[in-house]
DNA sequence: ATAGAGGTTCCACCAACTGGAGGGTCAAGC
DNA sequence: GCTTGACCCTCCAGTTGGTGGAACCTCTAT
């Protein structure tokens, strides 16, 4: 199986999976002339990775899932652990769009939006108090 | 004004505003020594852009909210556009999360973490559908 | 005079890809 | 046998919003 094939079954771009090999997160044989040649054992981890990925767990953590995933002595714990991490995290990042999404509704809320210059979402990025600013999101 | 002083007032990272500067945000003078010299003005953008990141905008919609907050003949309008857009992103990567962390949350419920191998939440990365992977988040 | 704190520039790196250049390969049609 | 087009290859650069570090200059206090 080549590439496109892969791509095409797996809803991965071919740039994805390529960039997938480059940082070994998998290895697909190649070829006489060159073109990687994908096994089902790769279509299985790719596909393992997209839908790590939709759940938005990071590279890492998709690299130490994947070992964990063919590796028959794991125990659970040490995937619930990971998956746990990323749930907190998820929830942080929740916690800090919604903060940000209730002021934000409230100024476009109170401005006007029309042709003149008097915006109270300007007035507050320019008088708000700024507080530390931890690199949003 | 030296970068320090305004790095401690403003919260920014040194680096940052050095970062600011060089990408156009804000036009410091310079002193004899080549040391940046910050006013009023300067500390006040710089005010401004920590605000408007912290409440997510990116750097390119601070470029233009910060045109707008200086155009005296700015309509509320072009201010209150930027802020939907914006409002409108920050709902739909909160949609996104609350749907990863509703699967994820499942699966960490149903899996054991104990000292089996046995887990869930590797049965559903590894046979689960894959839906599109949209770059999450 | 010298130490230490602060300033300067420039280059490299982070995540997780994506785009494009420049070139090789394969199958089909003429 | 040749061309066309689709496919594949590698490598380099760019994305976002900074951050870390090296190498060097400047200021202030002792």
């Amino acid at each position: 199986m080549n590439i496109g094939d892969v791509s095409r079954i797996s809803g991965l771009p071919a740039k994805t999976i390529r960039y997938y090999e480059d940082i070994g997160l998998i290895q697909p044989r190649r070829g006489e002339n060159g073109y990687r040649s994908f096994q089902d054992k790769d279509l299985h981890k790719l596909a393992f990775l997209g839908r790590a990925r939709a759940l938005g767990f990071t590279i890492e953590d998709c690299r130490n899932l994947l070992a964990l995933y063919e590796d028959d002595g794991r125990e659970s714990a040490a995937v619930k652990h990971i998956a746990e991490d990323h749930l907190a995290r998820i929830d942080e990042k929740i916690a800090q769009l919604h903060s940000m999404r209730s002021t934000l509704a409230e100024l476009v809320n109170a401005c006007a939006g029309d042709h003149r210059p008097d915006c109270p979402i300007l007035d507050d990025l320019g008088h708000g108090q700024c507080i530390g600013a931890d690199q949003a999101l």
